[in-house]
DNA sequence: AATGATACGGAGCGATGTTCCGTTTGAGCA
DNA sequence: TGCTCAAACGGAACATCGCTCCGTATCATT
């Protein structure tokens, strides 16, 4: 379960490799990345590196060769998730006559990944620039939101909101969704989805936030 | 700035204190109190407790016994700013005409008060049981959501949003507020408000998420 | 002053992500 | 088949964190 299918030996750039992967390397790639699964189920994503580095029977140097950042780790785990999650927005675009349904059905998918995963969301809120979990999430999802977005409330320059940062929102929503408490993530990625599609392109900027005025 | 009004000398409980508390201890709290604000403004919440303890010229142990835990100290350094935010809940309800602009102009000035100490909001997201900081934003904000909610989408058992939710769901979007990215907290924060105000108490129960019809 | 409760300081603990480097291994060649 | 050395490995070690422990110093009371 959770094989990256990968491609038999892919040339890695578009240079000639002066050696072939070695078996033992690949190997264990395979071995770190069911680790890292079985781990993340039990104990979150949040789970020590030492740990999938035990389960999987590897040192500590070896993990850190293949996947540099433990969020790089996590990325791998998840990518073939990821893909789903971008090829269901035209899916459901093509599937929903309201485009409108199929940017709430998208959003609750991409919620339920997030909370299922449980510690997942916590990486979107992370530093931009760092984060590779993150670049990842918002290169490949991005647009795909941004489609969705296009067609439910029209096209970005009228105002509406970008893609990347409803995807931002949605994750920040998403983060402890699973806790005792009766924090619900769907709902709220629900509400704000919501929001998005009543204010659509209007525009009018919030509420400023003076509350000075009121507090005395 | 920034110093709590204390009592001269409270009687701690309602029995006789066997001594009073030392001069020494109450000098090293305040000082503790403007370290602690001083290096949350440079350098975040996240500030490391030992670099608090350093500013105020201070030993560990001593940080550590005037606020057991990390989280208490922060609750004691921005008490009075919650209690602000408490009190404008009414005001604003008083002040304007309609009461979804209170609870907006409300979101908001919450929405500052998190990002504007950046990493404040990530607490907003911690074990509900657990985190001090948590429980007190709830215990004292909630009551204050609550009534705004109560004046903007009516009572909460027609299936609105309960205010604790809606703080936590506040406080999340806040993560990150101010970091280089273009993502913009109070917008988030108020489409998100706009979610709720325009679904109301209605209640439809949201959008299922059965990506795997349209994945594939 | 004397005294003992109170408060202090900071080394130390356990956990974490990450780096470093000596050792082992396997792929290609003779 | 055996040699060779880049490639890969393992895990001790480092830096950082929140927090605890306990011997020592300080203040308030007698």
């Amino acid at each position: 379960m959770t094989t990256t299918p990968q491609a038999p030996e892919p040339t890695p750039g578009g240079q000639a490799p002066r050696r072939a992967r070695r078996a033992d390397a690949r190997r264990n790639e395979q071995a770190l990345l069911d680790a890292a699964a079985a781990v993340f189920v039990t104990h979150g994503v949040d789970a020590p590196v030492r740990l999938v580095a035990a389960e999987a029977g590897v040192g500590m140097g070896t993990i850190y060769r293949h996947f540099p950042t433990r969020a790089e780790l996590v990325v791998a785990v998840y990518r073939h998730q990821v893909e789903a999650l971008a090829e269901a927005g035209p899916a459901l675009l093509a599937e929903e006559a309201d485009p409108a349904d199929a940017l709430r059905r998208w959003a609750a998918g991409f919620v339920e990944f997030l909370v299922t995963k449980h510690g997942l969301a916590g990486v979107l809120g992370a530093d931009e620039g760092a984060g590779a979990l993150h670049r990842y999430f918002v290169e490949r999802l991005a647009p795909v939101c941004d489609a969705l977005l296009d067609a439910a409330v029209g096209p970005l320059d009228s105002g509406r909101v970008p893609g990347v940062m409803l995807m931002r929102g949605i994750g920040n929503l998403s983060i402890g969704g699973r806790d005792g408490s009766g924090y619900d993530a769907a709902r709220m990625a629900d509400l704000l989805v919501a929001g998005v599609l009543a204010r659509g392109s209007a525009s009018d900027a919030g509420a400023g936030s003076d509350l000075a005025s009121a507090a005395r």
